[in-house]
DNA sequence: CGCGCTGTTTGCGGCAGCGCAAAGATCCCG
DNA sequence: CGGGATCTTTGCGCTGCCGCAAACAGCGCG
């Protein structure tokens, strides 16, 4: 299946850091070696455990990555939206997918088999060099959340998730910041380890101090200063 | 400062996941270009937020990498002894580093300045392959602990950071498998986001069963597999 | 060899946040 | 437009774990 690959390309060409600093030629060669995958709502782009057979360049939509426990219990690594790439632990590091990935909204993405990829991050050195930086800043993201959950109680987790969450998927509007894609409060629970109930009883009361609206599947964050200072001032230990 | 080279480079032939597959040449090169350093006991090789020179990889002893959180608490990323790397996320990002490593014994390593590993790394790109199959498998663990701190109890969470620790650092002894460097109850905590009063209760508990025995700073740990079944039979959901 | 320092154990009270439950609210689909 | 499904809110009781405090045990150093 193939989108308008013109516009597309064009779009690429910018922002992606994945081709950071590639050569023209290369980048051409790079990208008409992809083929374009589409993922339909609710449906999961790769699962836990599969054999790594591809990696992935999200062109549009919204990723959810995400583990599942014994128990059943979910956990969300991250959300992934354009220009972010997809699968890059598995297919790096030689290992089956650690994570699911599951599309939130109709989401496009470009893919390479992992022996294609293999074979440009050696032919084209710059590939491979940006994907240990993507990897490292994963890696750094990943640390701070663990220190979050180390030292922080919930109110800060959530406020530190959703911050983040401006970052990565924010969408400016008049009333404030909005996260462009449906979030449930069981997602926001999945993603600082509590549960749909307390992240409930958070919203309420940031919403009672007009700090937050929300909706359905829908988060604004009206005041994201007031959210920073809620992080910091939440340390397990009393001061 | 010097080693012993002759000895300590036929070491590294083999299991230093770093040079897997390295032509004679390239070893030769890499090893010829490193410098030898020393970390006595206590002191630190970097610090959190320094900006990263040197790229390092643990010949002997144990590294404890951490960070510290504004109100002074402790967050213990992971150890590291010989054979293994450090510094990687911060040089292969070009970020400073995102954390401490400390040395929690005597400890000898390979060093390589930011400027010259990334020139290694682009003559042998099986170097660069390496380290990105490394920082994967870091990413693996550092996600599967964060799976851990929010699907998990205090004490599954305590039974899963030793279990990790006897295969990173454990000896085999008569009794049972020692981790090989001081661990203190507080450390234990600052792995599994607890304090050092619920790990010395849950130890002395464990201790009472048989499973593991503690000295001052030291655990040994006398039947693995019951503390394989404990971290798998306490989901914090009850069943 | 005794003294101080650092690490460990254990008791006790308190509370943040969980589990359960039930009542709205909103959306989807026929 | 109506009814079922999904999501959210809120109340209430309980408990795992923390925070504090005090006693105890190794270990090094003069």
């Amino acid at each position: 299946m193939r989108l308008p690959l013109a516009e597309v390309r064009m779009a690429l060409k910018s922002g992606v850091s994945l081709f950071d600093g590639l050569s023209d030629e290369g980048f051409e060669q790079v990208v008409s070696l992809a083929r374009d995958s589409k993922c339909a709502k609710n449906e999961t782009l790769f699962r836990q455990g599969d054999a790594a057979n591809a990696f992935y360049l999200v062109l549009s939509g919204r990723l959810k990555i995400s583990q599942t426990t014994q128990d059943g219990q979910q956990i969300i690594i991250r959300y992934l939206g354009a220009k972010e790439i997809a699968g890059c632990v598995a297919v790096c590091g030689g290992v089956p997918y650690p994570a699911t990935a599951t599309a939130v909204e109709d989401t496009w993405a470009m893919t390479w088999s992992r022996a294609r990829i293999a074979d440009l991050a050696a032919r084209y050195p710059d590939l491979a060099f940006n994907a240990m930086r993507i990897m490292s800043g994963r890696t750094v993201e990943l640390q701070e959340r663990l220190q979050e959950i180390q030292s922080e109680r919930v109110e800060g987790r959530v406020a530190h998730a959703l911050a983040r969450l401006a970052l990565q998927a924010g969408r400016r509007t008049a009333e404030g910041v909005e996260i462009d894609f449906p979030l449930s409060r069981q997602d926001l629970a999945d993603m600082t380890g509590t549960t749909l109930h307390t992240v409930s009883r958070t919203l309420s009361a940031w919403e009672a101090r007009g700090i937050v609206a929300g909706r359905r599947r829908k988060v604004v964050i009206l005041r994201p200063h007031e959210l920073v200072v809620i992080g910091q001032n939440l340390p397990k230990a009393s001061a």
